[in-house]
RNA sequence: GGCGACGUGGCCAAGUGGCAAGGCAAGAGUCUGCAAAACUCUCAUCAUGGGUUCAAAUCCCAUCGUCGCCUCCA
């Protein structure tokens, strides 16, 4: 079975073929960096993690890039209030924002290249864009022409006439049409500037994706991704941009999450309804993220609340019960049963492909999964060995690898707290063989209320953190 | 006003023409001194109303409701 992608563009699942073969050119709209990122970001980073790894679980090499806008109004107003320097706010929020992607186990892109080191290359851009008629300057300003692109409004289906009459644009007497965007705007006095054929300015927040996408990818691309929230009016700005220049299909794929909802609202910046990635992590690891993401359609918007945050704890929980180890001292499977774990094994293999090939459907790949960890503990419960165990937990492994699970046990570094919990548990045990019940309980619940977490069964008792 | 998405059990959520995945919660049971974990079993006719079809959650129409974009936004 062959890949299918949710092409925006056409708004129809489509069979991937790359322009070169086996390998992927894939653009993946990033943050500007004017604040700490909240879950929403996690939750875009996270979903185009996941299509990156698939993709090359299927065998393709990727070339991930994705940027960083790191000069805009907001950054410099941010700088103003704070009065530091925008170049250095801007720095600290990208050195943030790669520390949560790291957290979140987020594969690092190929490139991260930023907008102001690729000043030449936009420059470049916009100088051919006014040469040939698509972009004309004023007052240092440089505005594209929408009505020179008859093809202007084809990813969003928007018509520039509709547009026009919603008017909720404010009118700007200088531009010819209203839809007309910004490529390079003059800067005010103070403001980080570059000199331009204009006049000193900065690039509009548009021209900067097209410039970085042609530098660091070539002028045409597989995949390009992002926010829902991009589609309208950056991507389309981004279309008319690059196909005004390569007369050439800009990205064969438009790739596009929902957006993260919390209390049916959009979580964003302006509506102040936030959860930080840090906040997120400071109580929860990142895999509980990854599952929450991996729960629903990346093209769905995704519920965030308390209940399903706790709900995903314990999925998580159940995931990470395929891995514990088999009782040493258990007799066995049968041959042919054990055979039937690792044919189950195979036959999850197989479902999880399907459900991935099919548009990155992670829900039902989740529970294929979910079957995996069933049979893995019911042979467990039958008395498997851990030999007979293995060869159908490595592909739990290898799957869950590819959603970049990384399902740690938390207790697996030692702490100076082992020897003693150790000690605790050995005491305990006396008081069993005792049957000193009370007392054994009162150590059990007593651990519990500080995060160990007992657990008694024939061979012995097994500890964990909570 | 324009464009788009969506409405599946108590909750989250797959499925888009042929007996409704999975997770959480809940109930019953096995195991266990107890607890926990694990295992077994139980738990939905798919917003509403029409229509097409041998057959619809799945296609069409209408209604109600929710959300996103149209201004910066992952």
């Amino acid at each position: 079975m062959t890949l299918r992608i949710y092409n925006t563009l056409t708004r129809e699942k489509e069979d991937f073929h790359t322009l070169e073969p086996g390998k992927v050119r894939m653009y993946v709209c990033g943050p500007t960096v004017y604040d700490r990122a909240h879950i929403g970001h996690a939750m875009s980073a996270l979903v185009f993690d996941i299509v990156r790894r698939y993709l090359e679980y299927s065998g393709y090499e990727v070339r991930f890039v994705m940027n960083f806008t790191d000069v805009d109004d907001k950054i410099i107003d941010r700088a103003k209030q704070s009065g530091a320097d925008p170049f250095q706010l801007a720095q600290g929020y990208i050195d943030d924002y790669k520390r949560n992607l790291e957290a979140l186990n987020i594969k690092p892109a190929t490139v991260n290249p930023r907008a102001t080191q690729e000043m030449a290359h936009i420059l470049e851009m916009i100088q051919t864009l006014v040469d040939q008629g698509s972009a004309y300057p004023v007052d240092g300003d440089v505005y594209y022409r929408v009505d020179s692109d008859p093809e202007y409004g084809k990813l969003s289906g928007r018509r520039l006439e509709s547009m026009n009459a919603g008017a909720r644009i404010q009118v700007d007497d200088r531009k010819e049409h209203p839809m007309d965007f910004a490529l390079w705007k003059a800067a005010k006095p103070g403001e980080p500037a570059w000199d331009s054929p204009w006049g000193k300015g900065r690039p509009g927040w548009h021209i900067e994706c097209s410039a970085m996408n042609m530098h660091h990818l070539g002028e045409q691309i597989d995949i390009h991704g992002g926010g829902n929230d991009l589609i309208f009016p950056h991507h389309e700005n981004e279309i008319a941009q690059t196909e005004a220049l390569t007369h050439k299909p800009f990205a064969t794929y438009w790739m596009h999450n929902g957006m993260l909802t919390l209390k049916s609202e959009k979580m964003s910046k302006s509506l102040g309804n936030m959860v930080l990635i840090d906040e997120f992590l400071a109580e929860h690891p990142g895999d509980v993220m990854r599952l929450l993401v991996l729960n629903g359609s990346y093209r769905s918007p995704l519920t965030y609340n308390d209940e399903v945050l706790a709900q995903t704890e314990q999925a998580y929980k159940r995931m990470l019960s395929a891995k514990k180890a088999a009782d040493p001292n258990a007799p066995g499977l049968e041959p042919a049963r054990a055979a039937a774990l690792e044919a189950d094994a195979q036959k999850t293999r197989s479902q999880f492909k399907e459900a991935m090939d099919d548009d990155f459907n992670s829900s039902a790949s989740l529970a294929a999964l979910f079957e995996l960890v069933r049979a893995i503990n019911q042979a467990r419960a039958d008395g498997a060995s851990q030999a007979q165990l293995v060869p159908a937990v490595q592909v739990f492994e290898e799957l869950t690898g590819v959603l970049g699970l990384q399902l740690n046990e938390e207790n697996t570094g030692t702490t100076k707290a082992d020897a003693f919990i150790d000690l605790l548990v050995a005491l305990r045990m006396e008081l069993r063989a005792q049957k000193l019940w009370a007392l054994a309980d009162k150590v059990r619940v007593d651990l519990k209320a500080l995060g160990v977490v007992l657990e008694d069964s024939k061979t012995g008792t097994t500890w964990t953190w909570e």
